[in-house]
DNA sequence: ACTAAATAAATTGTATACAATCTAATTTTT
DNA sequence: AAAAATTAGATTGTATACAATTTATTTAGT
């Protein structure tokens, strides 16, 4: 019988925050030489797919949905904007308000964009099943966070 | 019938990236508001929990643990050091090697850890089997990653 | 023993992240 | 309507991350 011992909570193997922090890490990282040959980062990839789904959207409604704050998002969108990607222009009902849009280059970078979720799933040694249940649990996990 | 449409590919709510991606950053941050009350980073914490399970290991070793390289850990290590944390010597029969051993105040910080991860699983709006699974799931994401 | 290859950290450069603060615009209160 | 509160983005400052390169050291091959 083992008795409760304090120390084993501060194990890395006991966390489930350390598995989360580092798999979110490592696939992103899983991304790059994939979205080099595109000549963007992740967090620019994630921005686009934003864009791809809903063009013409704000900052605050692009943060919203990646999480993301304005500290990461204008300059990350000044990048896309120089790179042609991206164009903006303030709301005239509310002039506090930036619409962000694709330009045609944007839009097209989609097509490229295509090929690589399949190829990130192959690298993802799960089931279809077991990537069904993590999926599951962490978007579970995210909308618990936003409670408090 | 519903048939492909490749679109459907690239939004975020199909990709398993984007969840791993957000809750490992969200989940991070919910440690802030504990870790500042130590003075201490996310990064410096894990790296704290290497040496609390584990003292006097190499930069190498610490690197493999967390997935992070020199680049992210000389600084962090550093930082500890003048914090007081941590001390460097390095290893006589191989004087490449940087071994990193906790000072007696490094090691006094451990007590001051121990509330914090059952506050954050608190946070964590999962049953004791959905995270259980869910690490499991985390560390094969992992586990899988390390082959290619 | 001597050179080439390999290894461990440090360094450099680029790109996030995010808290905190600031600024401008809009809404709410009074 | 004028003042106060709120909101959206931008800015500032600190701390990761990581690829690529460099340096110092060690090991392997000849």
């Amino acid at each position: 019988m083992s008795s409760f011992n304090p120390d084993d909570t501060l194990k890395l193997s006991n966390q489930l925050c350390f598995p989360l922090y580092a798999s979110g890490k490592e696939i992103t990282r899983k991304y790059k030489p994939f979205l080099d040959k595109l000549g963007i980062t992740y967090t620019q990839y994630i921005v686009l797919m934003v864009l791809w789904e809903k063009d013409h959207v704000s900052v605050k409604e692009i943060g919203e949905r990646l999480y993301l704050d304005s500290g990461t998002l204008t300059p990350l969108l000044n990048k896309l904007l120089s790179k042609g990607y991206i164009s903006k222009k303030s709301l005239p009902s509310d002039n506090r308000e930036l619409i962000i849009s694709l330009t045609k280059k944007g839009l097209e970078l989609k097509k490229e964009a295509y090929a690589i979720p399949p190829q990130i799933s192959r690298e993802v040694k799960l089931t279809k099943e077991e990537a069904q249940e993590l999926y599951r649990l962490l978007y579970k996990v995210l909308e618990g966070f936003k409670d408090e």
